[in-house]
DNA sequence: GGTGACATTCGACTTTGGTCGTAGATGGCG
DNA sequence: CGCCATCTACGACCAAAGTCGAATGTCACC
């Protein structure tokens, strides 16, 4: 019985690398891989059977902690490694928050990256530096509210959020989507329930909480909902 | 003569401890308070000549580096102390580059908070662990373009901005500063010209440069202007 | 096969946003 | 003083955003 392992990043080179690191452990594993959130989604629709997930938080389109939030909640069965440049405390513990089933640092060497993967493919993985997902306080819990508010959203309507963020309007969503803007706009205002915003230019200030450094902001949005 | 030194945090227990351990070493200082972005600015049509501001980062609004932005615009010869709770290299760096003369760690003793503001009062302030402002390497240009841009907003548009960066619609601006909504539109449509972005929410998504941690941000909006 | 829940799609309508032209107020400068 | 630049303010006009109701399709479940 073969693993299927999705690999995200938008980096050509290191997918390899990091398929080879996995490979070297893991004899009975099968790759596919993706180079941007678009391309992930459209991989999990393909192919329903995947057993994990290698996630790069850097991909285009300035996601960030967002596509793994929405991840939670379309795929909660699929497990997710968060593969990532930044490996300070704050961001794994985040990651992991968020749901995340491991965390490998970019700077890690290929055995132990092998190793971790192994780990979470039998189901025990146990995160570095003492880290338990569950035990640890939350960090921020507007940040979580709105990271289940984010899981909520369906396909279609997470990838409108997706070009919302990138300041697009929405006459070139309609265009990107293929659909008329009234469709855009209905998608809109479903979006702007689940999140629990009033307009879009909130909306985008609460995805903030997934990118942002959270000791730098304050203040969210008032008057939400 | 004295030197007029104006305190910007919303702890009134820690502007008092600013002002205690300034006045410690400076016993020719007079002060000022404000706490908030608005009282900041109001403080300053009302004393023109001030010579010292010490700034919070982290104050009601979420400006984060925004208002350090602004005030290099509108306010290029008067030197700012940066006080934060956060103090790590790139924070402190990012300080710096965006025109502070001085950064104060919320830690910090009042012994070297008195020293460091001496320093930057005579003009001769260095910056800890070795950084300098203008020989460091640009840490984000992104960042810095639009912190220049931002110091080309108006009094009234920065004011704007700020509750655009709340998130409130252009009505309850116009309530908030008692002009018509005509009027908002009208600065806001300065606002994006000057912050080259296509609408509202390019313009905020733009702001969070200067909010979010480099590090966790890419792809900034595209055809922008 | 029927039924209910939901995703997706769309058009008509209202609200909000953004541009343009304009006008008064202010303040420096020759 | 007259002139120019700038900030502030406003109304009229058009474009974009957002809401509501409704049609279609899909899937699970009885």
């Amino acid at each position: 019985m073969n693993y299927q392992v999705l690999i995200v990043d938008d980096h050509p080179l290191f997918r390899a690398a990091l398929k080879g690191a996995v490979a070297a452990t893991c004899t009975n594993c099968e790759f596919l891989e993706a180079d941007s959130v678009a391309g992930l989604f459209d991989t999990l629709e393909q192919h329903p059977n995947i057993d994990l997930l290698l996630l790069d938080l850097n991909l285009p389109g300035a996601y960030g902690f967002c596509a793994l939030a929405h991840l939670r909640g379309s795929h909660p069965e699929l497990p997710v490694i968060v593969v990532s440049a930044m490996d300070d405390l704050r961001t794994v513990r985040r990651a992991l928050a968020l749901g995340a089933q491991g965390f490998i640092s970019k700077s890690a060497d290929a055995g132990s990256i092998g190793r971790d993967v192994q780990s979470v493919l039998r189901g025990e993985y146990v995160p570095p530096v003492g880290l338990d997902a569950h035990t640890e306080p939350e960090p921020d819990s507007a940040a979580l509210d709105f990271a289940q508010r984010l899981a909520q959203l369906t396909a279609q309507q997470f990838r409108v959020f997706g070009m919302l963020c990138l300041g697009r309007l929405n006459k070139h969503i309609a265009y990107e989507l293929q659909i008329t803007e009234a469709t855009v706009k209905a998608h809109m205002t479903a979006i702007l329930r689940k999140l629990g915003a009033a307009n879009r230019t909130q909306a985008v200030l609460l995805a903030g909480r997934l990118l942002l450094d959270p000791h730098e902001i304050r203040a969210p949005p008032e008057e939400v909902e």
